[in-house]
DNA sequence: TAAAATATTGTAAGCGTTTCCATTATGCGG
DNA sequence: CCGCATAATGGAAACGCTTACAATATTTTA
């Protein structure tokens, strides 16, 4: 591997002056800085790593630490997880993975929690390191989310403006914020163009969703809002059964737009998560985190991704392909 | 962060000492070592990794390195990097994640790459890294998969011993290592135990095996053997529609049993890849290439496991959870 | 019991980089 | 043309650890 030392060599300079032109190239003289730059480029030369971790105690790395059990992570972490790795690698960090709680955290400069609980707090508060949660665990963490009340909200509003007059809410009986930010969404377009009210708590899988469908005495003019894109797969299989037309006779809208709703023969109208936005505010909390500054927490807007389960008058014409 | 030097100091020796008791502990006398034991303990220390690193010219960091495009990225890799990371971290390595070609390996000790063609093979061989690849990409480059022909073999031999005699294979239309194997796999067992052979090849997605249904005519006592279970999905909504019976009249069984086969209200009969044997076999090729000796390439032994989409009676009992 | 062998501990240098300070070169006012 | 400020460059030390060797203590051997 080629260090400062061969540069400064080649270059017939210190390598100290060779330090400067990477890092402070304004405090050497021209001449001088195009010769070492051109030797930089015809050795091709990175700086080391570990050296750079051992004199600024940085070590470059920031750890995605998934808090959930195997069995349940959500696949579209994948996804994240890429955003995250390319932004990261713009600034020179790179990104390491960390599961369950024995994480060693000594080489990491900072972390971006996933699936986390209420009884997490204590925990990370004791790692001493810049964390970020995606998803609110409470005010004493920051935070990045999508803005689950705006997205159920919009999918209500647009049902509505729509002129369909019953919306169905199917939601998760979950004690997490994120299911009750959602119903609120819901529940607010309702009020506002004070319509009939339909709420429905189901668990996130999609054979409830199925099964609730059987139950429900369906009204003329109608559609379904769902809480997860899984609940909202669950309701078409339902509805595809007791031949209801989608979206003729009831329009669909589920929320979340990761994969889910791409490999079904019948693309799912969707609220999409901005996961390259959400990516970007992640690393921007620990960033600002790391200068010794209080961050602040984010809720970013989703978008209605529009595919074959509403009609296809559009408000506006939103790309089908995530942004 | 404690040090070696802080160790040393307050256990009264050099921190040569310390160094010894960690690394080679052998060569300290006993009562010595207790006692910078107990310090080590008492003071919560870890080794430094970046000097650890500058000293040993190990990084301690693999980097799995995605060369899919973001869109197509397969899901299921969020739970293989999960296996990866847990293990690794158990042998003190980190696990980093890449993407694109354009990433910067001189911190990293070597990579498992996934999503790679024909084409990456000089790309990956000038990185000058030990490189092991998640499927064939040819002999030049180390690889690991599962035994796609044992896979699509055994569905087609269970399904043969149980009697039915028309095994339909859906095969993906790809000039692809695993799409050959897979149909290889189906002609062994079709061949072995003489019956009808029919072949068809698509597109792997669900609205184009949805598609085939509608132009096959399926003779009685038959079942689907699908090369992936995106195509088993788009099988079963196509009997679904033409109001045959899975599994009474037909069975369908898929392949590779990640996510999709859990999250339909039916679960799906399909060939699992042994996720936590192929970390396990990816980072054994890293740790053997980087002893500098040459890497054994593997292929894992997949499993049937049973859903709702082949009759009841099973061989053996197989688990519904992955091991 | 003294020399030699071995076990135990310590010292110095170096890995590749940066920060801090010292040195040398250049430009300016008087 | 001299002294001073400023710009440009270099030297030394430090980050935390390991390897290589040196020094000391203990045991073995004859």
């Amino acid at each position: 591997m080629t260090t400062l030392t061969d540069i400064a060599r080649e270059a017939h300079v210190s390598k100290m002056t060779v330090s400067r032109v990477i890092n402070h190239p304004e405090q050497v003289s021209a001449d001088v800085r195009e010769l070492v730059e051109k030797v930089i480029d015809s050795l091709g030369y990175t700086p080391n790593r570990a050296a750079l971790a051992l004199t600024q105690s940085r070590h470059y790395v920031i750890q995605f630490l998934i808090l959930e059990d195997i069995e349940t992570v959500e696949p579209y972490y994948a996804k994240l997880l890429i955003y995250l790795a390319e932004e990261l690698q713009r600034l020179g960090y790179s990104l390491e993975i960390g599961h369950n709680r024995q994480v060693e955290v000594n080489h990491v400069d900072g972390l971006i929690v996933v699936g986390g609980r209420q009884t997490d707090i204590p925990f990370l508060q004791t790692l001493g390191k810049p964390v970020v949660t995606y998803g609110s665990l409470g005010p004493a963490i920051p935070f990045v989310d999508v803005d689950n009340s705006l997205g159920t909200y919009m999918a209500t509003t647009y049902l509505l403006e729509q002129g369909i007059e019953n919306i169905y809410y199917v939601g998760v009986k979950l004690p997490e914020y994120f299911a009750l930010a959602r119903l609120v969404g819901y529940l607010g377009a309702i009020n506002k163009f004070q319509t009939p009210r339909h709420v429905h708590q189901i668990l996130n899988n999609e054979k409830q969703a199925f099964q609730l469908i059987r139950h429900l005495d369906i009204k003329p003019n109608s559609a379904f809002v769902a809480a997860t894109d899984r609940i909202a797969m669950g309701l078409l299989n339902g509805l595809a059964l007791n031949k209801i037309k989608v979206p003729e006779t009831v329009s669909v809208i589920g929320f979340d737009g990761i994969f889910l709703n791409q490999i079904t023969s019948q693309r799912l109208t969707t609220v999409q998560q901005p996961l390259k936005e959400i990516a970007q505010a992640l690393i921007d909390s620990l960033l600002v985190q790391l200068e010794g500054q209080p961050a602040e927490n984010r809720l970013l807007r989703p978008h209605l991704v529009f595919g074959g389960t509403t009609s296809d008058h559009q408000p506006n014409l939103v790309p089908l392909v995530e942004t």
